[in-house]
RNA sequence: GUGAGUGUAGCUCAGUUGGCAGAGCAUCUGACUGUGGCUCAGAGGGUCGCGGGUUCAAGCCCCGUCACUCACCCCA
């Protein structure tokens, strides 16, 4: 084959892209519910959004951009990620003049050069959310439910929430220290990785899958036990407005985020029967991030869903081709113009009709309607376009109903055996 | 970036110690001239991923390469 789709890209393609609408459909309905407005956002941004909110040293700026220069010699790169732009974008409008909380969704694309294997793409689709102006763990609670329902009413099932707090820029670098001082002595019983995270991100060792580095990590200092005042607090909140909502959840404190930007609470979304690439969903609260936007210092949290991963967990997820509702078979010298005709007329009344385009038998045009499903045929021919009369043949119960040669008596019968 | 596995028809896959490229499904056509599904008969469809080597002879053996898949890292 000489041209193909790129490693790790993909055609989504039609019986499948019924499943993409209904999540879709889904997503925006609940949306409405909790007051979110899609915002839609570029795919191509400046490099250096991406590289100071998600942070220098992250795998994904480290080495899963897609980066290349312009033609004006600028460096942009495809989003990675969805939170990064949105802010951009909400400071850049000077969103936050509006009445807090500013909520808004976003569907589509995002880019990482990564080596693709099961349900990992380097183009891959989320559905995210973002919230922002509001401190006040009740919206953490709330956008967590949120989330929850849109999973739900997707038909997905089998999932678990879980969720942490991973501190502040007050009491996070504190309780760095502490774990880092707690694994510096039993550092060579870790893996080579560990031990490369040690320096890079200290935190992420707590989430090796390594037997011996679970092992080793035995009794090492808790984040949860590190929390300043006011994050302790919003914790608390948090979890006790979830009671509240009935959001089923647990607290999974080696729970780690990638990107630098996250506060306080991180959640994530996991399926085990999805292979490796487990998550399905996942987000946090980003406190400090439209500071570092250059935009007031503003709340925010937000969470994104992705596609790939949802789609093989929702139950009935092989969709079938859709059938239309009527196929015209003509036969002889006037009847193939007729049928165009009539076809055109009936699709004005909000019927899917196909006309036979080619002059073949009748038997052989019978056997196109039974393959591409067409709930009724109508014959046309000499005798039909005389009398002015066609026999509307029902091809699932076989029954033929005789009709006037006339628009709205032929969709009643159409609209009647559907 | 690292490791392993797999590449044969549109799809799923057979293919013996190296000896003419196969099946099922799908598609199309036909079986007393205008009625489908079931059945039967038939047809089309291949650079055996690509390049080189060994051999009288390679889908099969050897080397290289590319792609795909899964896993690691990391993430949705």
């Amino acid at each position: 084959m000489k041209h193909k789709t790129l490693k790790g890209f993909q055609d989504i393609l039609p019986p499948e892209i019924s499943v993409w609408q209904h999540i879709e459909k889904i997503s925006r309905d609940v949306f409405k519910t909790y007051g979110y407005q899609e915002i839609r956002l570029p795919v191509l941004e400046s490099t250096d959004i991406f590289t100071r909110s998600i942070g220098e040293t992250s795998d994904i700026v480290e080495k899963e951009m897609y980066t290349f220069t312009d033609k004006g010699d600028r460096s942009v790169t495809l989003r990675p990620e969805g939170t990064a732009s949105f802010v951009r974008a909400y400071v850049e409008h000077h969103l936050f003049n509006n009445p807090a909380p500013q909520k808004f969704y976003y569907m589509g694309p995002m880019f990482r050069y990564e080596r693709p294997q099961a349900y990992r793409y380097r183009q891959f689709y989320q559905i995210g959310a973002e919230a922002m102006g509001v401190e006040d763990p009740k919206l953490d609670a709330e956008i967590i439910s949120m989330l929850s329902k849109i999973l739900n009413s997707t038909g997905l099932e089998g999932v678990n929430f879980e969720l942490t707090s991973i501190g502040c820029k007050n009491c996070r670098p504190a309780y760095r220290d502490a774990l880092k001082n707690f694994l510096r002595d039993r550092l060579n019983s870790f893996c080579g990785d560990c031990q490369r995270r040690f320096d890079l991100n200290p935190l992420r060792i707590l989430d090796c899958k390594v037997p011996g580095c679970i092992e080793s990590r035995q009794g090492s200092p808790a984040v949860l036990d590190h929390l300043c005042a006011d994050c302790k607090q919003h914790f608390d909140g948090l979890k006790r407005n979830l009671e509240t909502l009935s959001v089923r959840h647990s607290i999974n404190p080696n729970l780690v985020r990638g990107l630098d930007y996250y506060t306080k609470t991180a959640f994530e979304v996991t399926s085990e029967s999805l292979g490796s690439q487990k998550a399905v969903a996942a987000g946090g609260r980003y406190d400090g991030l439209v500071d570092e936007f250059g935009g007031p210092p503003t709340p925010g949290i937000g969470f994104a869903i992705g596609m790939e991963r949802i789609i093989p967990l929702i139950k009935g997820s092989m969709s079938k081709a859709e059938p239309p509702d009527l196929l015209i078979c003509p036969l002889g010298q006037e009847a193939p113009e007729k049928g165009l005709l009539l076809a055109e007329q009936l699709r004005s009344s909000g019927i899917w009709a196909e006309v036979n385009y080619e002059q073949t038998s009748l038997k052989s045009q019978m056997r196109k309607a039974n393959r591409l499903g067409a709930k009724n045929v109508i014959v046309l021919g000499e005798d039909e376009l005389k009398k002015g009369e066609v026999v509307v043949k029902n091809m699932v119960n076989g029954t033929e109903t005789k009709a006037v040669l006339e628009v709205q008596e032929l969709k009643k019968i159409i609209k009647a055996g559907k």
